[in-house]
RNA sequence: GGGAGCAUAGCUCAGCUGGUUCAGAGCGCAUGCCUUACAAGCAUGAGGUCACAGGUUCGAACCCUGUUGUUCCCACCA
């Protein structure tokens, strides 16, 4: 296409240096292209420095990310979640506020060790032949050369974090925060070390808390074995649950875990159970083990289930220990740290739990020691990080006291000082508080924060001292035996949960447990908004309120935005067990930042699971696309000088500038309630329809003509503006085309635009253009349903049934123009010969040049006639109605009586038409 | 076992204080178009007993009760 030049004049715009020719429309590819365009601009955001941020004269707007496990590969729910905190970020940082993301990772004791331990054992290296010096030097070489892949990542999705502030959970600030906290709670006597059953993993070899206890339901069995009564016998009968056989009599007792037995040092029955009454005080012979242990009686048992009758192992049941110090049992732990059978296991020992289950099933069937079997449903804790089956064991361990922690997290929740988005999972939150237990915080492993506790003997006693340093230890203890050997000071081997060092996180990452008074963290704490996923909502959100409360007297954040879970298509949450879960980089690849960003947000609603599908990115693909197309058009027209501004330009101008602010006003609104996807769609019609659909076919110049340099201007202005608003969902596609619009000064970036805000708009230029749309659309229809080419001219006569369109209207030029017309008149006389259609209470005449089909024009109207007298009848019901007319709102009655005014007319013009068309 | 949520078009979801946003959106689907920005497109259209059954009200997708289905959370029933 050959391009004449024009004249440039200066302009007023201080972003502007210079206005572009427009560029010939084949010096711009026909199809976006997403990859050269992402790497640039998000190199040149980094070279400016966009992203950081240092304390100044603004309000602040900081988020913290939820640090990502340190050996993390990116996927889809970081996809999603780290999406939603780039478009919060650059919406605030747009919004003049001084935007902070801090990036970091999760130093995830158990699953790193975990991965350090098998990258050791491929080498030939068996940990336990390393000292915990050396383990940890291979440790942190891991972590430097594969830790933090997960970051990098982030980049491609456009993820605006101020990247030099990059933390660690294990560098040395959060590091020694978290061995200040644990010293300063041990204080304030809020952690304690106590013999308790735990959680232990024994493939991890470790205690694990609660909450890391995930739950299965597993199909097992329920095995009945019989317990021979140990002494004089007692005669089976009716009454009792004693049974016989040739050996003697005996009892049964139901278990799922029968290798347990070996450990077993009681059997319980209900005191109120009568078929065991003349138990009282008897023993029986644990099968297999030959032990002798007593039957006890206590109300913790079930009298329904199975046969009433419990067999008590203290050492391998939370239940049963309670119930072992209630009666004062003798406690058998049959188990070595790694699940197999220890020395107590006898002929078992060495074998591994389940294959010692299988063997001593076997082994008591030969010896008719069983009952019967069942099939049996129950749920089977598993460890959330390796998935081993969870076993109860009682060891020593270090525990955070609770109860008061956590009354204070709960209040300002309640309060709404920190608002739940959505609102329901503070019902989860209050209910977890509310029945809290002491937080296992000890781990068995060496990642992590050792814990800084020391032991030492005094006279033939273990005595404990914390302190943040070994020196400070040492001059503890040598307070109380000033003697001690320095050797003689033994360090705690444990090392701390993760989530010790992550609940801190918010604090930490400004130094605020250091250095309280530092001026980043006054001026970055408390955060804004935390987006997170609900299945760590008592992990970390809970307990980084407590920190928050703990350690600033004041909340971490005010909202936390929770997201829904990704799923596949099925309804599958996606893993990478499942192998159903794309991979996000490819997606990039595919389809572009901004379109797998747009496609994530589509789906997402707060809350809301998000079942993802692939096919949504192209949809944010194709969005692209279009912008692109438009910017396309726009800058390949020719901008005259001389022609002034048209009428109906004007007018377009007008409709654009007030459907953005109209929009605005619920983008505003969405982002208020952190409906970010309703914001998104929103952007998305309003871009897709409104200014390309509408605006820009009203403005386009005719083939070979240029357009006016007002309306051009205008057009980039307006374009500028959507690109700003859309910019924080899709921030490359909008960066490019807000460079493409305009010449920009050096350095100039849309990251640093005003965002735009609505401002007042008058409501009857949207309603006289609402009407408009419809007679463009009615003859568009009328086109359509009659085979009229688009090409052939039409004229359209209307006539108004309430006098409501009488006078000529703005966007008559911008109808005939959308709607192909030669002419539109109004309120003239019906034409001869027309087909007719309504839009509300006006009526519509086209002149045919072809024949009227008459029958389906008469079955059409009557139709509609059927229809409206039908809608006049229940306007007219009501209207009748007494207690209506006395009891609705005034509003609501002159509502219905307007109904009723615009349905008669309707019903009138019908049956002229019907009548006309008769004639 | 206890608790919470959800059920609206083929799919994913909006629908705020019961009545002018009241039955909506996007995708998908159908029909016709390669109309000089875009077929990754344009235009038009069809699609719903608002889970079911009662109740309150002049009026219910919306409030109440029950039923069914479904999801999630919590809990030590061997």
């Amino acid at each position: 296409m050959q391009q004449s030049k024009i004249c440039i004049f200066a302009v007023s715009n201080p972003f502007v240096t210079n206005i572009t020719n427009p560029s010939p429309m084949s010096t711009i590819a026909p199809k976006y292209d997403p990859r050269a365009v992402e790497e640039k601009w998000y190199r040149f955001w980094l070279e400016k420095k966009l992203f950081h941020s240092e304390p100044d004269h603004r309000k602040a707007y900081t988020v913290v990310i939820p640090p990502p496990n340190v050996t993390g590969v990116l996927h889809m729910g970081h996809m999603l979640n780290n999406t939603i905190q780039d478009v919060l970020v650059r919406r605030a940082r747009m919004s003049g506020r001084n935007a902070c993301w801090v990036p970091g990772t999760d130093h995830a004791s158990i699953a790193t060790e975990a991965k350090v331990v098998n990258m050791l054992k491929e080498q030939g290296i068996d940990k336990r032949t390393l000292t915990r010096e050396q383990f940890m030097e291979h440790a942190w070489q891991w972590k430097e050369e594969h830790g933090g892949i997960i970051l990098k990542q982030l980049r491609r999705l456009g993820a605006s974090c101020d990247w030099d502030r990059t933390a660690f959970t294990m560098d040395p600030i959060r590091y020694e925060s978290v061995i200040q906290v644990f010293v300063d709670l041990y204080n304030k006597g809020l952690i304690y070390r106590g013999a308790r059953m735990v959680n232990w993993d024994p493939k991890a070899l470790t205690a694990v808390s609660d909450e890391e206890v995930i739950y299965k339901e597993s199909h097992s069995k329920l095995f009945y074995l019989r317990y021979y009564i140990d002494g004089t016998p007692i005669a089976a009968s009716e009454q009792n649950a004693v049974k016989e056989n040739e050996k003697g009599s005996y009892i049964i007792v139901a278990t799922t875990r029968p290798e347990t037995i070996l450990g077993d040092t009681a059997v319980c029955v209900h005191p109120d159970d009568p078929r065991y009454s003349q138990l009282k005080g008897c023993r029986v012979i644990v099968p297999a083990v030959g032990r002798s242990v007593p039957v006890i009686m206590d109300e913790y048992v079930d009298r329904e289930f199975g046969t009433g009758a419990l067999k008590i192992t203290p050492a391998h049941d939370i239940n049963d220990y309670n119930l072992g110090l209630k009666h004062q049992l003798e406690t058998i732990d049959i188990f070595n740290d790694n699940g197999t059978l220890n020395e107590k296991g006898g002929s078992y020992a060495g074998m591994d739990r389940f294959a010692c289950r299988k063997q001593i099933v076997k082994d008591l069937e030969e010896a008719g020691l069983i009952e019967k079997i069942e099939d049996y449903t129950n749920k089977v804790g598993h460890s959330e990080r390796t998935d081993a089956v969870i076993e109860p064991k009682l060891s020593t361990q270090w525990f955070l006291k609770m109860t008061d922690i956590a009354g204070r997290a709960l209040q300002v929740v309640e309060d709404d000082t920190i608002r739940f988005h959505p609102a329901k999972f503070k019902n989860t939150y209050r209910h977890w508080l509310e029945n809290i237990k002491d937080w296992c915080i000890s781990r068995q492993l060496w990642w992590g924060q050792r814990i800084p506790a020391y032991y030492f003997e005094h006279d033939g006693k273990t005595c404990t001292v914390v302190a943040v340093t070994r020196e400070e230890a040492l001059k503890q203890a040598r307070a109380v035996s000033p003697d001690l050997a320095d050797d003689k000071l033994q360090q705690d081997d444990d090392v701390l949960d993760t989530w010790f060092s992550s609940w801190l996180w918010p604090i930490s990452l400004f130094d605020g447990i250091r250095h309280p008074d530092n001026e980043e963290i006054r001026y970055y704490y408390p955060t804004d908004d935390l987006i997170t996923a609900p299945d760590i909502i008592f992990f970390w959100v809970a307990r980084m309120i407590m920190a928050g409360e703990e350690y600033r007297g004041q909340v971490p954040f005010h909202n936390v935005y929770f997201t829904g879970i990704v799923r596949d298509k099925l309804g599958c949450k996606m893993s990478k067990s499942l192998g159903n879960s794309p991979d996000p980089i490819a997606l990039i690849d595919r389809y572009g930042a901004d379109g797998v960003r747009m496609g994530m947000l589509l789906t997402a609603p707060a809350g809301n699971d998000l079942p993802f599908d692939e096919a949504i990115c192209e949809q944010g693909r194709n969005f692209s696309n279009k912008i692109w197309n438009a910017l396309r058009l726009v800058k390949g027209w020719q901008v005259s000088d001389e022609m002034k501004q048209s009428a109906d330009n004007a007018t377009a101008v007008e409709w654009i500038e007030q459907r953005i602010a109209c929009v605005l006003a619920d983008i505003e609104r969405d982002f208020d309630e952190y409906r970010l996807s309703e914001a998104l769609m929103a952007a998305y019609k309003l871009i897709w329809d409104d200014f390309c659909s509408w605006y820009l076919e009203m403005i386009k110049p005719a083939y070979g003509s240029p357009v006016d340099r007002e309306t051009y201007i205008a057009t980039l202005t307006v374009f500028e503006r959507l690109m700003c608003i859309l910019h924080p969902f899709m921030p490359f596609v909008t960066e490019e085309v807000w460079h493409s619009l305009r010449e920009r000064c050096d350095g100039a970036t849309i990251m640093l635009q005003h965002y735009p805000h609505s401002v007042f708009f008058d409501p009857r230029t949207l309603s006289e253009f609402d009407t408009a749309k419809d007679l463009i659309a009615g003859v568009r229809n009328l086109r359509n349903s009659k085979n009229l080419p688009p090409k052939e001219p039409l004229q359209l006569t209307l006539h108004p049934t309430d006098g409501s369109c009488a006078a000529e209207g703005r966007f008559d030029g911008i109808i005939c123009k959308l709607a192909n017309l030669s002419a539109l008149k109004r309120n003239a006389d019906k034409p001869e010969g027309t087909v007719n259609f309504m839009v509300g209470t006006i009526e519509c005449y086209i002149p045919l040049s072809s024949k009227v089909d008459t029958e389906a024009e008469l079955k059409r109207l009557h139709d509609e006639l059927h229809y409206a007298e039908g809608f006049l009848a229940s306007v007219m019901k009501k209207l009748a109605n007494e207690k209506f007319i006395n009891g609705a709102p005034a509003q609501v009655v002159a509502n219905e009586r307007k109904k009723q005014a615009d349905a008669e007319s309707k019903i009138a013009a019908l049956k002229n038409q019907i009548e006309a068309i008769g004639k």
